[in-house]
DNA sequence: GGATGTGAAGTATTTCACAGCC
DNA sequence: GGCTGTGAAATACTTCACATCC
């Protein structure tokens, strides 16, 4: 008899995506409460801050684990802790932002990624004028220096901000040179192998899916 | 006989929220293959582009008519054009930036808005400093001419890039001006009575999201 | 008393599969 | 023959409700 094929087993590949994508926001909640000094926690408090439902909440966390205390709740410190270290935010990510045109400088120039966990370590574009340039204290390095950098600094996720013709290419080339996840700021959906993760932000997406609302009928 | 009270009644409303969020995607395509010269095309050949299944298409569509011919396909045209009038993107949109710091200002000089159907029409803040500067064409307004404009210019969406701590209050100000529909780049959830649409941009969730599939196991 | 953790129930969403039409 | 449109089936996700424990 054939063995089973290499089905998903682990424990923590049970998790649904939808689930995996809604703990970064407990973590925002928890470490907002953690600095007010709070030191315990419900399900329902954590639902009314969050707009979702307590036992949603239980929910999710039962997928990784019991971290609470029946009667009491959940120790602020504690679950913020075990959720990050799920999440793996324990420790900081290096992260490459590769296009320095307008979008990657502001990019470059937000203040709102290392505070949680992601340092932006390199800069890269493939026009020879950039090139050299000091934006943010970073000196933006040629395309050729890609495979180099990310390996050397151990840069596992990207962030893709190039013209929408060159980002398939780009994203093609940080996958040979072992990128595994990437932020992509072009409005397309780059097409990627299963094991490569990749979110899309994507305003104009946003902004038209909500005008369906703002539309009394069908009439343009 | 009374009339039926207003409950929700027209066929419009019968769509989930998540087929009405896959719309503008489709909008997207057909255009890039309308631009292509492409006459027809099937829900199996727009399912490759977008990498979901024939089926899924076919019922997302569903939800608002018979746009397709059996044997045949899509007519690249014809089905732009209602996908366009459904999402009501016939028409442009104007749009408010509030906040006019280093993200405002990005948001302003982005190309990307106006060739989909919203125009960037008016630029506030809060700060006298900035008040009164031009950014992007545009003159910087004070928060105190929010109102008249809104409704002098007929904005209907707002694009909020403010600090964290002013966001909550910009936005309730919004909603009394009528601001039905925003997009909010501050790392929090605004809370807004139900018939005000919000999406957020939010890269460091989506990171954080992404973290989790990176990590091998439990230990941080 | 109060809150968790979780099977079971209930919804929502996706996919199947095929009749019907071009 | 090919492809749509759609009920039905399957799957995924959320909520309920209560045994269990602090």
């Amino acid at each position: 008899m054939l063995p089973e094929p290499s089905a998903p087993r682990e424990d923590r590949y049970e998790a649904p995506e939808v689930v995996v994508a809604r703990l970064p926001q407990y973590v925002r909640i928890l470490s907002r409460l953690q600095q007010e000094g709070a030191q315990v926690v419900s399900s329902q408090q954590l639902g009314e801050k969050l707009q979702v439902t307590p036992a949603q909440i239980r929910k999710d966390l039962s997928y990784f684990g019991r971290f609470g205390k029946q009667g009491r709740g959940y120790s602020v410190t504690h679950l913020l802790g075990r959720l990050k270290q799920i999440l793996g935010l324990n420790s900081y990510w290096n992260v490459a932002v590769v296009g320095v045109g307008r979008l990657g400088r502001a990019i470059l120039s937000y203040p709102g990624f290392s505070p949680d966990g992601f340092r932006l370590v390199a800069a890269f574009d493939e026009n020879p004028e950039v090139v050299g340039q000091e934006v943010a204290g970073l000196e933006v390095l040629p395309m050729i220096r890609l495979n180099q950098e990310v390996r050397e600094r151990n840069i596992a996720i990207a962030i893709v901000a190039v013209p929408t013709d060159h980002t398939q290419q780009v994203v093609d080339r940080l996958v040979e040179c072992g990128v595994r996840a990437m932020l992509n700021y072009a409005p397309i959906t780059p097409q990627v192998t299963e094991s490569v993760k990749i979110r899309n932000i994507d305003p104009v997406l946003s902004l038209q899916s909500m005008t369906y609302y703002l539309t009394d009928g069908f009439e343009g």
